[in-house]
RNA sequence: GGGCGAAUACCAAAGCAGCCAACUGGGCCUGACUGUAAAUCAGGUGGCUACGGCCUACGGGGGUGCAAGUCCCUCUUCGCCCA
């Protein structure tokens, strides 16, 4: 394949969303030479999902392979066993071999939608740590010191507050460096708290007599509170998220926010999200407008545009019209009344009586029938159950009677 | 090997014998406001209930006592310090 050594491309590739580049004018001046570079990224099988927030870096592999260079994912099959330190301020369990498994399927059919899978090259590095020996380990170990590794930040901050540090995490940063020497890596790129693991590859490269492979990290966008996005703050949007549930997120995101999600999550081109600022910053526009065109934009990642298109006219359905959404889940109940909180119990909307009495007391709860709403907020309530009566519990829930 | 300390609900963290289904903050849920938001405000956040209460819960087990997250013993796990 011929190498792209567009200027302009290269330099929106080593800026869009970027934050730090080593050593970024030799990354650019290898990048115009026209040679195919390697470009590493690591992957660690720890959750099923692929989030917004670490799908940046699968972006910018894309824009990499599609100046014609090679990506290199090494899936972490071992070192997941380690349990990588970089995003956690505590120790992070040890996942058991079945576990990563089972999130590997997963994973590269969730990566296919944004790279080409047909041109890359997977490793898993239980391939070489598998068969390595104590003695090569603790070779390597003996070029690195305890106060190297303990730099990094979260070591330190963890260090400082008394907090545990398991001497196994210690090591990761050079297991993960390792592989940078095994696959040669030209470029490898991470998270915004990557760098000194990809730093540590650097080190390694050197040691093994290699060129160190330049390192990209990129900026990290935030979840839709605000903070960190993470599974465990269910803040998350996955990439798999169902196009109108990931509509309806995008939409609740903050405003400040919507910038970063533009530039790091999408690839509209730069001078179009310039404009979309400008109006920001000039209140020319309500900002759910720009909104709209950012989810339809990020859910065109993943699926055909009609797909996004439609999901925005549901979206405006629901929550600008406050019509009904299109689809219900329909349940069965088979008695002909039934006392309210049973009836939210049964049909799911609730998952105790306790919680569907408060609820309804709060006023939360409404029964459709013909057209027709009525709030119901008394608990003692028996209903008459019809087919096709829907009920709604707060905003969100609906179910219709089938 | 020795010493000390900790384990409380989704998370963090109070409580140190009765007023504890457990302060407070975050999260989450509901309502108001709004741009669907965010911010703000109000309410809620173990289960069941004949709405009087009842049951289950403060790492596990055992004990003292009318009464125990709260005291004692023991086990487990974890942290810190000394060697």
């Amino acid at each position: 394949m011929k190498i792209d050594t567009d200027v302009k491309k290269i330099d929106e590739l080593l800026n869009r969303g970027s934050e730090d580049i080593i050593d970024r004018e030799h990354l650019k001046s290898a990048l115009l030479s026209g040679k195919q570079l390697r470009i590493k990224l690591g992957i660690d099988p720890t959750g099923p999902k692929i989030h917004l927030g670490r799908s940046t870096v699968l972006f910018k592999l894309r824009d990499f392979q599609r100046l014609g260079h090679k990506i290199v994912l090494i899936i972490g099959n071992f070192t997941a066993l380690v349990g990588d330190a970089s995003d956690k301020d505590s120790r992070r369990p040890v996942i058991t071999e079945e576990k990563i498994e089972e999130n590997l399927r997963d994973y590269l059919s969730q990566i296919g939608k944004i790279l080409n899978l047909e041109d890359i090259e997977i490793y898993y590095n239980k391939e070489w740590f598998g068969k390595m020996k104590l003695e090569e380990i603790l070779k390597i170990s003996m070029n690195f010191t305890a106060q190297q590794m303990i730099q990094r930040r979260n070591f330190k901050e963890r260090w400082e507050e008394g907090k545990e540090i398991g001497l196994h995490e210690l090591l990761y940063p050079m297991l993960q460096g390792y592989d940078s020497t095994v696959i040669k890596s030209d470029v490898e790129i991470g998270g915004f708290d990557q760098l000194f693991n990809l730093k540590t590859g650097r080190d390694m490269q050197k040691l093994y007599g290699q060129e160190p492979q330049d390192v990209m990290t990129l900026k990290m966008i935030y979840g839709l509170d605000g903070r960190k996005m993470s599974t465990s703050w269910g803040n998350v949007i996955n990439i798999s998220d169902e196009p109108n549930d990931m509509f309806g997120k995008l939409m609740s995101l903050r405003d400040e926010l919507i910038l970063d999600y533009f530039t790091c999550c999408t690839r509209l081109p730069m001078e179009e999200i310039d404009e979309y600022k400008e109006k920001l910053d000039n209140k020319d526009v309500n900002p759910k407008e720009i909104k709209k065109i950012l989810a339809k934009a990020i859910i065109e990642n993943f699926h055909p545009s009609e797909i996004a298109q439609s999901a925005e006219k549901e979206w405006e359905n629901q929550f600008e019209e406050k019509e009904l959404p299109s689809e219900i889940e329909e349940v069965v109940v088979s008695e002909n009344e039934k006392n309210i909180l049973d009836l939210l119990v049964e049909i799911g909307l609730s998952k105790s009586k306790g919680e569907a009495r408060r609820v309804v007391e709060q006023g939360g709860v409404k029964i459709i029938r013909d057209g027709n709403t009525e709030v119901k907020n008394d608990w003692q309530e028996t209903i008459k159950i019809e087919k096709g009566m829907i009920i709604q519990s707060g905003k969100r829930f609906f179910k219709r009677i089938g």
